[in-house]
DNA sequence: TAGATTGTTAATCGATTAACAATC
DNA sequence: TAGATTGTTAATCGATTAACAATC
C-alpha cells in the first residue's frame, strides 16, 4: 500500500499512522531541518517554501508537499515559523533527543569535527576521541569541551557506558576497515566514513561515506555543459 | 523530448548525442567513479553491477541500466573491468581533465581538505590555499605539495593566473558569505561550502553545502523506526 | 558445460511540475 | 482590500524493481 493513499480519503496524519517514512522522505526533512537551523540562527523568524527551495534546490511544491502530508504548518501569505516547523520536523523523525558520537582519529580532520557546531545543532554530542597514536592521548580537543584523546583499547567500554550510537571514522585509509570492524563487535549500527576506503559491515549495520569529490564531479558536469 | 527515446530505437549511443545528462543519472555516475576509484587502489581489476549497488547503494539493476545508455561496457558472466568503466564514465561526465580549486582556511579543516586525496583522485588539485590570519600566510600545507598560504588579497590574481574554477570554504560561518561573494566577483561559478552558514549566491552560480549532520539524521531515523 | 552476470523489457511507484483556489 | 503564499490536484516524467534471455 502507497503512504500516499490516506492523503486522497482526507485529512488523515500520516506521523500518527507510524509508518515509516520513505527514502526520500526522510532524506528531504533532514535537508529542510538544517536550512531552518541556520535560518534561526541569522534571526529568520518564518521561511517560505520558495526560500527553503533555493537553499535546499527541491522543488519548492515538493516540499509543500512533503509538509502538508503531516499537518498543515504554514500560513498562507506569509510562510512557515521557523522554530514551530523546526520541532514539527523532529517529531517526525523522531531524532528530537541527544544522541551519543564516537569520533575515531585525532588528526586535522578529527579536531575539525570536534570543533564544528555541524553534529551539535541537530543534537549529535561527540563525548569521545580516540586516537591509537599513545602520545595523543590526553590531549584537549575542540574549544569549548572537555573531550580529549582517549586510548583506542577503551572502545568497547566507552561504547557501551556512553551509549554510542555513531561512530565516525577520521582515520587514515588503511585504518578504516579494522576501526569499523572494531565498531561492529561493539555493537554499533551507524558509522559515518570520513576516509576514502570502501568499508565493508554486516546487512545490519550502515555506512554513509562522506563524498566531496563525487559532488564537486557533479557540479563540474553542469558546469562544463 | 526525453532522452530514453533512441534507446528504444536500438543501439543509439547517447553520449555520441551531446545531450545533457538528467541531475540523477550525473549524480550517480559520478557515485559509480568514486567507488571504482578506491575499487582500483584496492587491487581489484573487475567489479560487478551488484558490488557497485552494495557500496552507492543504487540498485544493480539501476547501475546496469545506466551504464547501457553508453555502451555495452560488461562482461556477461564476468563484470565490468575497473579500469575502463573508469575510463568511460569520466568521458561521459567529461571531467578526464585536470581542475584547479582554490582553499579558503588554513585551520584544522583546511589543512586535512589539503593533506587529503580525495580530490586529487578525481582530478581536483588544491592550487592555492588562503588565510587572512597574516601570521599563517607562508606556512606550509600538505603533506606532498609545495602548498603554503597565501594571502587573502591575492584572491583575484590567484583565480585568473590559476584558472581556479572551483572554491572551497573552510572558513567560520561568519566569513562564509564574504568568502563567497568575492569568489563571485572573481568570476568562480563552483562553491563549495564546508560552513554551515546559507550562503547566497548569483543564479549562474552553484553552492554545495556539505552536510555530514544531516546524512546522520537520515541515517539515524531508520536506525530508530 | 554450468554458473554467473550483463543488457533489456515491462510494470509500478515516487518525484516533479504547473496551476490555482483558499486564505492569511 | 491587495498581495503573497500555502495546500492540493492532476498530469508527466524518471527511478525502481523483478524477471529473464543472452552470453561470457
Amino acid at each position: 500500500m502507497s503512504f500516499h493513499e490516506p492523503l486522497n480519503g482526507g485529512g488523515v496524519e500520516l506521523a500518527e499512522a507510524g509508518e515509516r517514512l520513505s527514502l526520500g522522505v526522510a532524506a528531504r526533512l533532514s535537508r529542510y531541518l538544517q536550512v531552518l537551523t541556520q535560518a534561526k540562527k541569522m534571526g529568520k523568524d518564518t521561511i517560505s517554501s520558495q526560500e527553503l527551495a533555493d537553499y535546499t534546490h527541491v522543488n519548492s511544491t515538493q516540499i509543500r508537499r512533503d509538509l502538508s502530508g503531516f499537518g498543515k504548518f504554514g500560513k498562507r501569505g506569509v510562510g512557515y515559523n521557523v522554530d514551530s516547523l523546526v520541532s514539527q520536523i523532529r517529531k517526525i523523525l523522531r531524532t528530537s533527543g541527544q544522541h551519543n558520537i564516537a569520533l575515531f582519529g585525532a588528526g586535522h580532520l578529527g579536531k575539525a569535527i570536534a570543533s564544528s557546531d555541524i553534529f551539535a545543532d541537530h543534537g549529535f554530542r561527540v563525548v569521545a576521541i580516540f586516537d591509537t597514536d599513545a602520545s595523543k592521548v590526553g590531549e584537549p580537543v575542540g574549544d569549548k569541551s572537555d573531550l580529549s584523546v582517549r586510548s583506542y583499547e577503551d572502545l568497547d567500554k566507552v561504547v557501551s557506558e556512553e551509549d554510542i550510537v555513531v561512530g565516525v571514522l577520521a582515520v587514515p585509509n588503511e585504518a578504516a576497515q579494522s576501526v569499523a570492524d572494531d565498531l561492529v563487535e561493539a555493537g554499533v549500527k551507524i558509522i559515518f566514513n570520513y576516509s576514502e576506503a570502501l568499508v565493508q559491515v554486516p546487512p545490519d549495520v550502515t555506512v554513509h561515506t562522506s563524498s566531496p569529490a563525487v559532488d564537486l564531479l557533479y557540479a563540474l558536469y553542469f558546469y562544463l555543459t
